[in-house]
DNA sequence: TCCAAATTATGACAACTGTATTAGTGGGTG
DNA sequence: CACCCACTAATACAGTTGTCATAATTTGGA
C-alpha cells in the first residue's frame, strides 16, 4: 500500500471535503487512515495547518492534472475543456451522494481570516488548478488577457454550483455551468 | 437595543460567515451577542442547529431584500441587476478585510453531509435568495426557463467568486464575475 | 552483530465542545 | 398581595479538541 504519510495527507483530503478543517478532528482522521497516532508529530511537526496545507497542496494538484491530462490527449475545444472540468465533479457528486465538496473551498471559508497558513495554501492550490485552464484557453483563440479572466471565472463559477448542487442534492447547477460556459467561450 | 434573542441570530450569521459552522463555538458566541447563557436553551431549544438555521434564513432574506430593494426603485437592467448584486460583497470584502464569507456556503461546506437539517435551511436560504434575481430576469427578455438558468447561474458565480477574493484576498475574481456577468446578460 | 536513526506506543495536558439540569430572578396580571 | 410566567444564573456532564513529552520499538546500514 501507501506510506502513514501519504494516507494521512489523502485522508485529510477527504475529510476535508467532507467536514471542513474545524470539522475534522485528528483522531477520527489517524484511525480512518490506519496510521498510527505517534505519525502525526513525527511527519508533520506543523501541527494540523501543515496536515490541512499538504491536503491543499495535493488537491490543487489533482486537479492540475484532470485537466493537464486532457490538453495532452486531445486538442483542446471550448465544449471538450468546459465539459472535461465539470464532468468530474457531477460524476464524483454523484458517485459520493453528494458527500463530498471542494476542499479548497472549505478551508476558505473556515480559515480565511483565522489561519494565514492555510489560506496561503488555498490560494496556491487554486493558483496551481487554474494554470492548465489559463493554458488551454491559451491555445484557443484567447490573448493573455482573457485567458486570465476566463480562468478565474471558470473557478469562480465551479466552486459555487458545487456549493449549490450539496444544498439542492442536484446536479442540475453544475449542469447549468457547462451550458452557460460553452455560451460564453463559443459566443 | 434588540432582543437577546435577535442578538443571538445576528451574531451567529457573523459568526458563520467568518468560522464556519464547525468553528463557531456556542460561548464565544453568547458572549459576543451579550446575551445571558440560559437565553440559549430558552429561545433556541433545538439547540446550535435552530440557531444556525435561522441564522440562514435570515441571511437568505437579507440578500433577497438586496435585490428586492433595487427592483423596487429601479426599472432592471443587465448591469444594474449584476451591479447591486456583485458590488455589495465587493463593498463588504474591503470593509472587512476579507473577514467574512457567505455563511450558506459556509453551512453547505461543513454540513451538507452531516447535518440536514442545516442542509435544508440552506437549501431554502438559496431559494428565498434566488427569487428576486429570476423575478428581475422575467422583467428583463428573459423567458421563465432562461431566468431560472440564469440566476442559478448567477448564484454560483457569486458564491464562487467570494471563495476566490478571499482566498486570494483581492477582488478581482468579483470584478471579474461583474464584467463577464453583464456580457453574459448582453450578449 | 551492533549502533543509530527513523518510526511508533502510550499517556497526559489544559482547554473547549454542545447539551442538560436545577434553582432562582424579575415583572406584570389576576 | 399572591401568583404565574418568561427569562436568566450557575453549574455540571461526558466527550472531544490539538498539542506535547517520553519511552519503546523497529528498521536499515556499517
Amino acid at each position: 500500500m501507501s506510506s502513514p504519510r501519504e494516507r494521512l495527507v489523502y485522508t485529510m483530503v477527504k475529510q476535508l471535503r467532507e467536514h471542513g478543517v474545524e470539522g475534522t478532528g485528528l483522531r477520527p482522521l489517524v484511525a480512518e487512515a490506519n496510521a498510527p497516532w505517534g505519525s502525526l508529530r513525527h511527519y508533520f511537526p506543523g501541527g494540523k495547518d501543515q496536515l490541512v496545507s499538504e491536503a491543499l497542496e495535493w488537491s490543487g494538484s489533482y486537479a492540475a492534472d484532470v485537466v493537464a491530462t486532457y490538453l495532452r490527449r486531445n486538442r483542446p475545444t471550448p465544449r471538450g475543456l468546459v465539459r472535461v472540468i465539470v464532468r468530474w465533479w457531477i460524476d464524483d457528486l454523484e458517485a459520493n451522494g453528494y458527500a463530498r465538496g471542494c476542499p479548497v473551498a472549505a478551508a476558505v471559508v473556515d480559515c480565511a481570516h483565522t489561519n494565514q497558513p492555510v489560506r496561503v495554501a488555498a490560494e496556491r492550490a487554486l493558483e496551481t488548478w487554474q494554470e492548465p485552464i489559463r493554458q488551454a484557453l491559451a491555445q484557443l483563440r484567447f490573448g493573455p488577457r482573457d485567458a486570465e479572466e476566463l480562468s478565474t471565472f471558470i473557478l469562480s463559477g465551479l466552486a459555487g454550483a458545487i456549493v449549490l448542487s450539496r444544498a439542492r442534492r442536484s446536479t442540475e447547477p453544475l449542469r447549468i455551468l457547462e451550458r452557460q460556459l460553452i455560451r460564453l467561450l463559443t459566443g
